[in-house]
DNA sequence: CTTGACTCCGTACCATGGTACAGACCCTAT
DNA sequence: ATAGGGTCTGTACCATGGTACGGAGTCAAG
């Protein structure tokens, strides 16, 4: 079950070791107890495959363009069980993605417009400024 | 000819003043001299079609992934005419919108996925984290 | 039983892209 | 000529998502 220090959860999410911190800072990742008996000071904490399986939802969930709160808010519904408030949340974020998407396709029209049309032979003004002049 | 204010040139922009101002001191826009003979104290600034074009280049770009430093590159770029250049930054900027929509479609499957599997009716757990587990 | 790597904790700093004043000034309509 | 809006300048602040450190503690290998 694999049992990791703090870098190697960050590995195993690709992501930094001060990114992992700043997670658990946000309540988007738990900070476990320091094992160690009583009085004791303490030694270094330890994550499970639970933690790994988070932070890459956290990470999905960024690639999906939902802001670390909405993440979190994400992470709360799921103990929750509130559907409602879970399909609602999907459906907003795919017709944002929907939009996103579009622009983005938009866009590259553009930058394809433009990379033909100021082609190295070709002759004429290279029309950085009107590439993008419809939309 | 259309001889705008800042305000009028924000509006035509689609942003708010602020912003035009925050982009004449990034340098992507430029800064008229106030009207009024020497000596005299000057009155306000005016704007022309030009200046309402690079605006909306800049949110063409901006829409496109560019950075505002990156716009301001293409801004000088267009004066230049160094069409190697403008062409590599084309390129460059539509490898990453492919990469970025691809992204982004996968993840609309997810969220679609996961609204479906999560809807009012059906029973089992409504899997949140679980959703986004393939990628 | 020391050395070197890693952890912990707090706090500070960063980049990006704005947004918000305050206190002058200016311009136009009444 | 005066009131109201918009402008100008500088400086300060904001949100988001990190990144960097210093100084102390901990741990595993040699």
């Amino acid at each position: 079950m694999a049992v990791l220090t703090i870098a190697g959860l960050a590995r195993a999410g690709n992501v930094g070791v001060e990114t992992v911190r700043y997670y658990q800072r946000r309540g988007l990742l738990q900070t476990p107890d320091r094992p160690g008996g009583a009085g004791h000071a303490g030694g270094v904490r330890r994550y499970a495959e639970e933690d790994v399986r988070r932070l890459r939802f956290i990470r999905s969930g960024q690639a999906a363009g939902f802001t670390l709160e909405q993440i979190a808010e994400l992470l709360a519904l799921d103990a929750t069980d509130d559907r409602a408030r879970a399909r609602e949340l999907a459906h907003e974020r795919i017709a944002a993605l929907d939009l996103k998407i579009a622009e983005l396709e938009e866009a590259r029209a553009s930058l394809r417009r433009l990379a033909r049309e100021c082609a190295d032979g070709s002759d004429g003004p290279c029309p950085i400024l009107a590439s993008f002049e419809h939309s």
